[in-house]
DNA sequence: TGTTAGCACTCAAGGTGAATGAGTGCTAAA
DNA sequence: TTTAGCACTCATTCACCTTGAGTGCTAACA
């Protein structure tokens, strides 16, 4: 069967009929409202053949249709029309983003904050899974005699402290000292490339300093090596504020979910490039989340990215969400000083 | 009227009846699953001396009565006796808690997790609101040309660090040198005690840095000043799982306050001792709370503290629920290395 | 040939009323 | 002081009916 621009016409005032007022949607109400120059009767005879081409499912016999996940689809892909965010939404996301912000995780939470509030729907986010990469840089800094702070930075920029204590007392020059040789022999290399060869070398070289230099290289290697991400969500109470989660058991599978962080972070990297996508219903590689859609923009500033995005239920209002964080990357790709970032 | 035996008996056996199955608790149950040799006729007229005296409470007048805030009061007072925790849950308890960690927020988290992993409640944490009074300590730290870190830590032992850039290169010696003159000036200052004449004072000494230290200035001011709350919350899809809240609208309400940090923040330093409290439905200042208790903990940890707790319906199971923290709080207080602790 | 009016049919939702049963308070007897 | 008995209350459940929104089909119409 060919789609037809009435068909188009038809399937696209039914989404959007749907997504406005999570009812399914009958021929009267579109002929009504949406298209006055055809019959009810019409819209049934074209809401029929949408049926059997997939765009539409009927819950049972008398009641209207609803949009099927491949009717969304074709509607975000072909269908929407842009959403303009009002003076005022774009507003209250800049002013949120505008204060200086010197943390990547301050930085992407205003982000998401924004987010909720503007969409009304919720936000996750996180930083993925970057391998650190090479150690760009250890220091050691003086606390007292018995405890110095270590700190490093890895080539993304990534900074990890932690405060050790040592065996024997150390002080403010000569825990520079240490880190100058540190960084002498060790600055630049990857995790493979530190080898025990050369860890030998500097502790031959300051011998005293034996057991700061043993722990300063597990220290290297938990931070090179480990994966972390670092996930946040916001805004999972407004789920709660949609018809299709008043029955409680729905909502909890999908709080559930939101709430489970190793889960969520196994989703959010599925979709690789970068920019905005939309993934509806069944596209959802988890079960639990075959009823919603997500719209996730994979960021990259500097030299380190991360998603961020929105979940809602698949009658979510794509056409805004999409604005909303179109927006915030425009902001975001205008922010200056992106390597200025810290994890 | 006087509390006999007797109605303290009966009293703790409605109690822990409705604990167990969120159902007004009639006379007939008590009478054959509590005390036996008492017949329901004399359970409901020592029922109804306890509803005078405030303890119970009747939904409506055909139904079996509930307890009411002050009930739980005395039971959690004086009448409950302490849960034993199995060895399972003690063992799963210690094994989060086990593996070294080495950041305050890492262990909070954990034990937390612990705890609605063992209560089935949920738990909030929060580190509380330190004044964090002294600069101890301010290190500079070369990354690139143009580019230091500084780090800064405070009489607490609460480090924060901050990339800034500079107008002038600078290079490694150079940020040491800078770092030697901040320390010996204005280490173990209060923010009162930094005044601009000191400030100046540097500045003349080291005037091609000024922008530098402008930007070192601020950063003290931000972190020194600042009332930094971290404030999380696990598992609270739990409450979903409750009777209680199978009504979504008042679901809605907890989670709701759950998922705002501010207010929450504020909640929880209300009670200012350390050790572990009770906190029962009215007794909660907030309002949204008052069909809530909870059991908070205040720890103390080195030189800084804050608070966990499990916050759940009034008709939780207190004495499990203390058990627990009781437990996690003795974990805590045999901590190794209580200032090898960082924010 | 495409469109429309009309009609019989389906089915969820909402309301009514009776039956059920858990629980109470009171009274009188043990 | 305790208990058995009884009348009474009230939430819950279920069957039953009504209502109304919506459909598919058919026949008439442009």
């Amino acid at each position: 069967m060919q789609m037809g621009d009435r068909k188009k016409k038809i399937l696209k005032a039914i989404i959007q009929d749907y997504i406005e007022t999570a009812e399914p949607v009958g021929s009267r109400s579109i002929a009504k409202r949406y298209i006055p120059n055809l019959s009810s009767a019409t819209i049934r005879n074209e809401m029929a053949d949408l049926e059997e081409m997939g765009y539409l499912a009927q819950p049972h016999t008398s009641a209207g249709r609803i949009p099927s996940d491949m009717g969304y689809r074709l509607f975000v892909d072909s269908l929407m029309r842009k959403y303009a965010l009002s003076m005022q939404e774009m507003v209250h996301m800049q002013t949120v983003m505008e204060e200086k912000i010197q943390e990547l995780d301050v930085l992407i939470e205003r982000a998401a904050r924004a987010l909720t509030s503007v969409t009304q729907y919720t936000s996750i986010a996180m930083t993925p899974d970057v391998k650190k990469g090479r150690l760009m840089s250890m220091q050691i800094v003086y606390l007292q005699s018995h405890k110095v702070l270590l700190i490093l930075v890895t080539e993304q920029g990534v900074m990890k402290n932690r405060i050790v204590h040592t065996d024997h007392e150390i002080n403010s020059e000569q825990a520079y000292e240490l880190s100058s040789m540190f960084n002498k022999f060790l600055a630049g290399l990857t995790l493979e490339e530190i080898t025990l060869a050369r860890i030998n070398q500097i502790k031959a070289m300051m011998a005293q300093y034996g057991d700061i230099i043993t722990q300063m290289v597990d220290f290297i290697t938990e931070v090179i090596g480990e994966n972390e991400r670092n996930v946040l969500v916001q805004g999972s109470v407004n789920l709660l504020n949609l018809p299709e989660y008043s029955d409680i058991e729905r909502a909890k599978d999908v709080l559930q979910f939101l709430e489970n962080k190793e889960t969520l972070s196994n989703i959010l990297p599925q979709v690789a490039e970068d920019g905005i996508h939309v993934i509806i219903g069944h596209e959802n590689p988890t079960l639990g989340m075959h009823g919603c859609s997500i719209v996730l923009y994979n960021y990259k500033l500097g030299k380190v990215g991360g998603s961020i995005g929105v979940v809602g239920p698949t009658r979510m209002d794509y056409s805004k969400v999409v604005a909303a964080l179109e927006f915030l990357k425009s902001q975001m790709e205008a922010l200056p000083d992106k390597d200025n970032i810290q994890d």
